[in-house]
DNA sequence: CCTTTTTCCTATCGGTTTGGTAGGTTTATG
DNA sequence: CATAAACCTACCAAACCGATAGGAAAAAGG
């Protein structure tokens, strides 16, 4: 299951992303500028202040937001929403998204007591991996902000 | 990521279904009978008998296992191996296997703060579960002691 | 009947994680 | 210099996790 650090975070990233795709059809549209303050996206989606900034901090810290202190700052997105895919969040909030430790690409670990090339654990739990990144990974922010009734759809 | 006792309950169940087998090959060899003692699934896995005993009580609970009490006694599986999938296993012990409470067939609850029909989060993780109910709810305790040297795989 | 062997049950426990709060520091803007 | 924002550190209660303790109940054999 999501912690709630990842659910309250790509609530906010949703709101970044709009803010970035009102940016961007604005006629001097840059990557980085007008900055969304943490209690901007609060106000859309209620949740504790101080929770949020932490989470925030986390993904500034995993180089997918930047920020900019003082008045009128707040965040922003570091690369285009389509650039930066689920898996990316979830690996900086809840860390490995294998079933197991030692089936994990990003969060390896040696099993101590089973021998990983025989144990069918292994090899049914790597499967169950390979289904989860083929979504996470190429299912990217710009999806998160997709209203499903739109004729075209990605 | 899966629990220790996931984990550790997989590693039993595939003792119970290498006994299942020999027991089946046997002439007389009928559903029910030969239980195998905790004590001897630890000594094939190492692991802490009493966590053990924990798990197997739950499994039993769960419908996935029976026991038999005093001298000769242990544990058998209710079913066929192949009749039994991971899904179900892990539902016990670990509960939800979808990635969101709201998007859970077994454990769902609504999500307070989020209109599930609208929610782009919702629609992914509904994805992310059918990925993986499409492998955990195919593959059973069967798979699990399968050699993946053997020439014939199923 | 008694002993042994097993499952069964309840309670507890230390450590970690989770979700959240508090209080202040630093940086930028006007 | 006032204000508004991110930034940082520490802390906290509750839940969860992995494991242990100590027995009660049941079945089998002698």
């Amino acid at each position: 299951m999501l912690s709630k650090k990842s659910q309250y975070a790509f609530r906010a990233l949703s709101s970044l992303v709009r803010a970035d795709q009102a940016h961007r059809q604005s006629p001097e549209g840059e990557a980085v500028g007008t900055p969304l303050a943490i209690s901007e996206m609060v106000k859309e989606h209620p949740m504790s202040t101080k929770f949020l900034e932490s989470i925030l901090l986390d993904l500034r810290r995993g180089g997918i937001l930047g920020s900019k202190k003082g008045k009128g700052g707040g965040y922003y997105l570091m690369k285009h929403p389509e650039d930066t895919p689920l898996a990316q969040v979830i690996r900086i909030l809840d860390g490995p998204i294998a079933p197991l430790a030692c089936v994990s690409l990003n969060f390896y670990e040696r099993c101590t007591d089973c021998n990983e090339a025989v144990c069918g654990l292994n090899r049914l739990m790597s499967e169950v991996r390979d289904a989860n990144l083929a979504i996470l990974e190429k299912r990217t922010l710009a999806d998160l902000a997709v209203n499903p009734d739109d004729p075209i759809r990605r």
